[in-house]
RNA sequence: GCCGGAGUGGCGAAAUUGGUAUACGCACCAGACUCAAAAUCUGGCGAGGUCAAACUCAUGUCGGUUCGAGUCCGACCUCCGGCACCA
């Protein structure tokens, strides 16, 4: 042990020693219960960045403690190496992809491995090795058997800047993810994952993570699925055996259907127009309003009018028997529902602002509860006359102007009119979803290939298992126009048929990252595996993650399409439960000022904010660094990164050296077992306060409050600080408690600032003993208890005074004392006493009048 | 517009079931050490008030419940995040 703290030195000496012990290997032969702690896998950009740190310090953090525990941990990492960067370098450097991501992560591992954390590398993964996409493609297959990958040519999202597709998930809100660039709708034809086949269990099994999630994103998770409950209605064409099919959640309201609305792309507008007169018009307004939509990719900017168009034609309300209108507008989706609606605009914000734009029928068929007497009374009105309203009315409430349906409640209307509807075969219950299947196609060089053939003869045909992997080429031109490097790599398309052996080509696409993602933490559990993505019984001992760290920026993308990976891996009986991760915990962004500006914002190589973490580390070493982070806010809590807060990391990690470097001598050299006879005050406030931190820690530790341990740390840092015995002259009583005070502090220490932490453990004792197979300090809650309590006097709930207690005195022993105490007699002086109220162990509260 | 979440010192933040508001740290101030500075150590640090105390006021604003409210209830303000014609 050096006299002074030297963070390089210990780091270095310790990082060695954990390398050369393998100490973070997990194994499957030990019998202590598992846990399995689990942080995102980065993309190798090449460099970590804070945000990275602040994951893997927290998910380190908890990996210690839950050794320390007794737990058999298993803690990996890996690389999530297939995606676009490494493109955008070969197109725009001409490197090539595989060396790129190579070299960033020798790199990054570096990086990792400085800061410490343990993990077991003996498990790394990463996505680009054909040793891993084999076993995408493996399930891709599965899925195709299943008919669960499929292709179509649909209109996909399609990012101008980037030049590929993306799913809905990565162009929520319109923009791309990645870039941010307004998306924009393509056709194209494309492979699907049914994930639409699993939308009402995403649902439904929220209900089983409910107690480990963040709601924040299960609520995320669950309007993205947005299952709706409502009905299908025919409503038939008049002069014509055509049916237009709506979709309605409110089929209450169908009395006051005053026009049908279709989406510009239905497929229904040429048949009913066939013979009109108006056909020319409403086609030509049909596609502009496609086109329109096609360059925005969403149907309408904020605050852009409603345009529609009446196409002349009827349609008969089955409820009423009524003919209304059927309109075009470019308001009414065509990808959800069935792309028509019933329009009601007294009861619907859209239909209203469209009626009021045309001058349509507005009428009112649900009334308030509570005006709903007067309204029945003046169900005279005639049907057609319109009522001034200056919105629509879209709560439940009670049906007027309804025919026979009047006077019901909106709720009970909602069932039996669908069961009518149902029961007349002109309708029925539905539930629709707003997700929509997962497009994977890229039309990318650095993804996993999609696994099919296309024969002129036999047609699609998919790759046999057992000519898994179809390998990426070596090399391909990179051109950054768009169409997918693949095609032109003539030794890559060029193949034979599987099944006729004929000459036939390959498919060019390759997968979205997203589904390496999806299943990769299942891959650490076995990670060698050849014959299978895993063997399903060595990931029963894994498996559920029991705690999962990252980002809330996937909580609609990685974290959607891990739940629905695992349910399908659940129905071809590779896992038996239905959720892969049990609690999620969704840090905090780590973000810094952008220079010149009052922004903060989450640190990026693009806004010039980035802190280096190599910095960090040479400047404070990556002890302090970690227990900065970790201190500076709470693990949910964006973090403002203010370089002076790391100083005093340092500063206390030197002073707890400096305390063990002042007492190594004495405390290494006594075999001290007992507290010994008659330990002074000092001392037994010391292991008092020990004892309580213990408590307190460990409790903490539970909701993942990282913050307030390191703070209870430093307080009892600065209790022993405050005891001040002399190493040379202290009695062994008092020699015992700091001995317990320094050995329950670096057992603390470690999940925060592990490499210190070792260092400390071995000069208390531990001669080469690591400090991952020492045990988590119990707390004695009779050495916590307090010898003294400080109970707080109140006069009408104001603190007046203070009054010293035992633990055990009773509450008319209270009374007594604080109605006694001088300055409570002062006060109370001249007042009658109303009541006293005791609150045992905790306070007194005299209230007078 | 709709749906969430959050407002506590100069700053990051603490605060069992409602029970001593501001723990811990940063910054700052003063002192010690030093020729000096840095580092280190000691002390101070919500606002007003006082020589010092007493006392008064403070957890976004207003009101309510309670012996007692940062915490519970109601209304409002501000900020942040998500979704956005999903019928």
């Amino acid at each position: 042990m050096d006299e002074k703290y030297f963070p390089e030195n210990i780091e270095n000496k310790w990082q060695q020693h954990w390398e050369q012990t393998k100490a973070f290997q997990a194994t499957e032969d030990d019998p202590r219960p598992k846990f399995y702690c689990l942080e995102m896998l980065p993309y190798p950009s090449g460099f970590l960045h804070m945000g990275h740190v602040r994951n893997y310090s927290i998910g380190d953090a908890l990996a210690w403690y839950k050794r320390l525990q007794g737990f058999n941990v298993l803690h990996p990492i890996g690389w999530d190496s297939f995606g676009q960067p490494a493109e955008q370098a070969a197109i725009k450097r001409g490197v090539n992809p595989r060396d790129w991501t190579e070299e960033n992560i020798t790199h990054m591992r570096g990086q990792l491995k400085r800061l410490g954390i343990s993990y077991d590398w003996s498990r790394e993964i990463a996505a680009h090795r054909p040793d891993y996409y084999k076993w995408d493609q493996w399930f891709f297959l599965k899925m195709y058997e299943r008919d669960l990958a499929y292709k179509k040519k649909s209109p996909v999202n399609w990012c101008p800047r980037e030049g590929t597709v993306l799913s809905n998930e990565q162009s929520s809100g319109g923009v791309c993810w990645r870039c941010g660039a307004t998306v924009e709708k393509r056709d194209l034809e494309q492979w699907f994952l049914r994930i639409t086949e699993y939308a009402e269990q995403l649902v439904e099994d929220i209900r089983e993570i409910e107690a480990g999630w963040p709601e924040k994103v299960l609520k995320r998770q669950s309007d993205w699925v947005g299952r709706s409950e409502g009905a299908y209605v025919d409503f038939a064409v008049k002069d014509s055996d055509t049916k237009i099919r709506v979709f309605t959640t409110r089929i209450d309201t169908i009395f006051g259907a005053t026009s049908i609305v279709l989406s510009a792309e239905h497929p229904l507008i040429d048949d009913l127009l066939a013979a009109s007169p108006l056909k020319d018009e409403v086609m030509a307004f049909a596609r502009k309003v496609t086109s329109e939509k096609t360059a925005r990719g969403r149907v309408l900017e904020e605050d852009e009018q409603k345009e529609g168009i009446n196409t002349g034609v009827l349609a008969v309300n089955p409820f009423s028997g009524e003919s209304v209108p059927v309109w075009v507008a470019n308001y009414v989706l065509m990808d959800y529902g069935t792309g028509a609606v019933m329009s009601v605009p007294a009861h619907d914000e859209r239909d209203f602002e469209f009626a009021q734009k045309f001058s349509l029928t507005i009428r009112r068929v649900i009334e308030r509860i509570s005006h709903a007497q007067e309204s029945i009374v003046h169900d005279s009105l005639s049907e057609d006359q319109s009522i001034a309203m200056p919105h629509a009315f879209t709560n439940y409430g009670i049906l007027v102007n309804s025919g026979d349906w009047s006077g019901k409640l909106s709720q009970d209307a909602i069932v039996e009119m669908s069961r009518h509807a149902e029961q007349h075969g002109f309708g029925q219950a539905a539930v629709t979803f707003r997700i929509r299947d997962w497009g994977i196609s890229r039309q990318r060089f650095w993804g996993a290939p999609v696994p099919i053939i296309y024969c002129e003869k036999c047609g699609m045909v998919p790759v046999p298992e057992t000519d898994l992997p179809v390998r990426l080429p070596d090399h391909a031109e990179f051109t950054g126009s768009g169409e997918s490097p693949l095609a032109g790599v003539a030794d890559f398309v060029n193949t034979t048929c599987p099944t006729c052996g004929s000459g036939a080509k390959r498919e060019t696409d390759t997968m979205d990252t997203f589904v390496d993602s999806s299943w990769y933490f299942f891959r650490y559990c076995d990670p060698h595996n050849e014959s299978a993505p895993f063997d399903p019984e060595i990931v029963k001992q894994w498996t559920p993650v029991d705690q999962y760290i990252g980002g809330d920026s996937h909580a609609v993308m990685h974290l959607i399409y891990t739940r629905f990976w695992t349910k399908f891996m659940r129905d071809i009986g590779l896992v038996s439960f239905d959720e892969p991760v049990k609690k999620l915990l969704t840090q905090g962004m780590v973000t810094n000022r952008v220079e010149g500006t009052d922004e903060w914002k989450a640190m990026s190589k693009s806004l010039g904010n980035g802190v280096d973490p190599d910095e960090m580390i040479a400047a404070f070493g990556a002890d302090a660094a970690r227990l900065f982070i970790l201190f500076a806010a709470p693990v949910e809590n964006e973090l403002r990164w203010l370089e002076t807060g790391i100083e005093g990391a340092v500063r206390f990690l030197r002073r707890v050296y400096t305390m063990v470097w002042r007492w190594h001598e004495r405390l290494s050299n006594i075999g001290i077992t007992t507290p010994g006879e008659a330990s002074s005050p000092g001392a037994r406030a010391l292991r008092r306060k020990t004892h309580q931190t213990i408590a307190k820690v460990t409790s903490d530790f539970e909701g993942l409050h990282l913050n307030t341990i390191v703070a209870a740390l430093m307080e009892l840092f600065n209790e022993l600080s405050d005891f001040n015995a002399d190493p040379g002259t202290a009695s062994e009583g008092d020699v015992f408690a700091v001995h317990e005070a320094l050995e329950t502090l670096v057992l603390m220490l470690a999940p925060f600032s592990p490499h210190v932490a070792e260092e400390i453990w071995e000069n208390l004792g531990h001669e080469g003993g690591l400090l991952k197979s020492a045990h988590w300090p119990q707390a004695d809650p009779e050495l916590a208890r307090q010898e003294e309590l400080e109970i707080p006097i109140q006069v009408n709930g104001k603190l007046r005074s203070r009054l010293l207690a035992s633990p055990e005195v009773t509450e008319e022993e209270l009374r007594t004392a604080a109605l006694n105490d001088e300055k409570i007699r002062s006060l109370i002086d001249g007042h009658e006493v109303v009541k006293v109220i005791v609150v045992p162990q905790r306070l007194v509260n005299v209230v007078v009048r």
